[in-house]
DNA sequence: GTCTATATAGGGATAGAC
DNA sequence: GTCTATCCCTATATAGAC
């Protein structure tokens, strides 16, 4: 691999586990087994390659997930397996965890693929919702942009719930509630 | 207020607006109006002095979901006073936003108090969902656990998509779609 | 109790040699 | 492109005077 592609990689993984002010240049280099130089010949500074590596992270995170939302079957069976598909659950979500990050809140140019990230995800659990909605597949009165933004919080808010209790079951048990609150009635009203 | 407790609570927020990470000592001691000497000398250092101020926060949080969980009314009456609280939206969880910070996830002291609040508002909104369930206000398998897991969940991803999108209003859209899966079914069955 | 002085490490970057 | 040297600032204290 090319010594940006090691730094951006490196970068990823530091940003994922420590967020922006927690990762430092030289924790960088090191990870990538680069040198001083050569970070500042191919960026311009940390937060030139934190750019670069919170993008390639957002593009990944919509290819893993737009592969649960394309999948076939009805709208529960879709969310179901953006909710249940693997997760390294301690580790949290790489996006996610950034909103946390005063220096990304603070500069809209960080923060833009954050947004742009989490505003996709729920455009497109709003757009499956929807199509449930119009095949009758849920409960009458679901409104699709709120029950997306639900979806994607109980995601989110799973990966803190985990986080503080050490255990990747309180991240199941927030996943199980919403799926059990989502599922199409059988009963037939 | 006390040169301690001024030093408490600079602590208190500037964790919760930079994490510990981000947070350090001088800047403490200039947000509390202190010198270094005195913070040295009534805490031992930056971990000492925020596990007190996170052991306060979670108190005061308590206190606030507590107004919440002891109101009158049904289960989903008082899970919606939870939910719907005024909340400082964009600011996040002061509790939660911890569970992303790595220094505090290292540290098993630090960690346990953020820990227990999270699972003592769990245990609370459980014990609420399964009087209501006794009561038969709910559609009939709910799971009390699980459910709980998925109202903090909601809360604490419902800041993840406000403080990404910038705005209180995506907190708001996951409240709803939560609180409509939720309501009691007003049909009969 | 609070202040000032001092100390070591690291953060974040620039300059210029190779 | 990469390396080493150098720079200034901050992080996180400790020591001792007042």
């Amino acid at each position: 691999m090319s010594t940006p592609d090691r730094l951006i990689e490196a970068t990823q993984e530091l940003l994922w586990e420590r967020g922006y002010v927690g990762t430092s240049p030289k924790a960088i280099q090191q990870h990538a087994g680069a040198g001083q130089g050569s970070m500042y010949h191919h960026f311009s500074g940390k937060p030139d390659l934190a750019l670069t590596a919170i993008r390639r992270t957002a593009a990944e995170m919509r290819v893993t997930a737009g592969r649960a939302f394309d999948s076939p079957g009805s709208a529960y069976e879709r969310i179901s397996r953006y909710l249940l598909r693997e997760r390294d659950v301690l580790r949290g979500c790489p996006v996610g965890r950034l909103t946390m990050d005063p220096e990304v809140i603070a500069s809209d140019e960080l923060r833009a693929p954050v947004d742009e990230t989490i505003a996709w995800l729920r455009g497109r659990l709003a757009a499956i919702v929807k199509e449930g909605l119009e095949r009758g597949e849920f409960a009458h009165p679901l409104v699709p942009d709120d029950i997306a933004a639900t979806v994607v919080a109980t995601v989110q808010g799973g990966y803190v719930l985990a986080r503080a209790s050490g255990s990747a079951d309180a991240f199941d048990a927030a996943v199980r509630g919403l799926l059990t609150l989502l599922a199409p009635r059988t009963d037939g009203t």
